[in-house]
DNA sequence: TGACTTTCATACCGAATGGTATGATAATAA
DNA sequence: TTATTATCATACCATTCGGTATGAAAGTCA
């Protein structure tokens, strides 16, 4: 399932193996996720994980393997977490696209999901599988359930239900992209929640 | 007007000595911006630029200067260019929104621009400063722009000008990274004119 | 021309990098 | 218990890093 084998095989490893493993996943995340690749030392991943760096070769080929067995696993684990069931088929629209604003609303402070979203976009040239996995993985697949459901449940401004969710799912990450990332939030203030409405609206309608 | 006093003063120099500046410039965008801050050696700055190390450091205090100037210049140089006389307070919102969304398409088409947007963000962690020089100078601006002209020409949708911009600017510069930076147009290919068109009927409607 | 400044080439510095070797200690499994 | 495996501590490797020193060559300007 993994683009790469960058990992030694994580089947038949005692418990106490398999601990120290979590230990150096853990540290990685931490300091990968802060100072990018390049900005991160093997030794400080050992110190952050509290492993010896002997450890984290043992379980890992090399940096690159370790970096990218770290983004991967962030990606794919935001990959479920997002389908945690969120588009109900059965519901009217305007409730629909209020709880997926609430899922955006909720992304924005997830330190951890928006310093992965930093990440790839920064490594996506140094990395550009990592990036390719992200778009696949993520991009894709929400683009199309939220075309699935308007397919479903159709709505007399939507013609093209797949600019449609490009317009609302661009929207509200680029929001947590000017304001997490960009600082916004400390220089230029904006809710979520009114970029949303307005884009409910112009999407369903005032009515 | 810089944000630091990274480099030497610009005046009085020789034009020999301004031209080896600018060959030093040059080269550093290059390589900044394709292998970012950490990932970039001195070294390498000199070789592409065509330029001894030591050049470099009679024109700059060190590497956080260089790189730090070549990023305020690049962004203060990209605010001139977006207002180079683009949105005419006189024009119908129709037309004035597709030439805006053709700005956005000529941004994409260029490399130095989706580089400059993905090392601002990918150094944000490292450099908040020029972060906050990237929102203030560009972000900032773009929006209260469009807010003036809604102001001057007023549209029955647009009753919040200020999340319509966000939402108009925020979708296409999203276009932009998810197709330019996150591999989109290699594997999920959209054009940006469809996604105008879309948004541009959501906001004054499709009459 | 001559006085001066800048860039050149090259070599160097201490520190940090990714990664390895060794041998002792501790956990697991028989 | 014993045999094996994994982690420990520590030291080490060659290379590269940002940055500097020196002195010769080349440009500028009077």
């Amino acid at each position: 399932m993994s683009l790469t084998a960058n990992d030694t095989s994580k089947e038949g490893l005692s418990a106490y193996s398999k601990a120290k493993r979590d230990q150096i996943i853990r540290g990685a995340i931490e300091v990968f996720l802060q100072f990018g690749y390049e900005g991160t030392s093997m030794n400080r991943v050992a110190e952050r994980a509290g492993v010896i760096k002997q450890t984290i070769y043992s379980h890992f080929n090399d940096k690159e393997g370790l970096f990218t067995a770290i983004i991967e696993s962030l990606t794919l684990a935001h990959v479920k977490e997002q389908f945690g069931g969120t588009i109900d088929m059965n519901v009217p629209p305007r409730q629909m696209l209020k709880t997926l604003a609430k899922v955006f609303a909720g992304r924005q402070k997830d330190p951890s999901y928006v310093a992965l979203l930093r990440t790839v976009i920064g490594e996506s040239s140094r990395f550009p599988e990592l990036a390719r996995l992200y778009t696949n993985a993520v991009i894709r697949p929400g683009i199309k359930l939220f075309c699935e459901y308007f397919a479903v449940n159709p709505s007399p401004r939507i013609k093209d239900p797949e600019a449609i969710a490009r317009i609302f799912c661009g929207t509200l990450v680029n929001h947590i992209m000017t304001q997490e990332v960009l600082y916004g939030s400390e220089l230029f203030p904006f809710q979520m929640e009114r970029t949303a409405d307005t884009l409910i609206d112009l999407i369903l309608g005032s009515d």
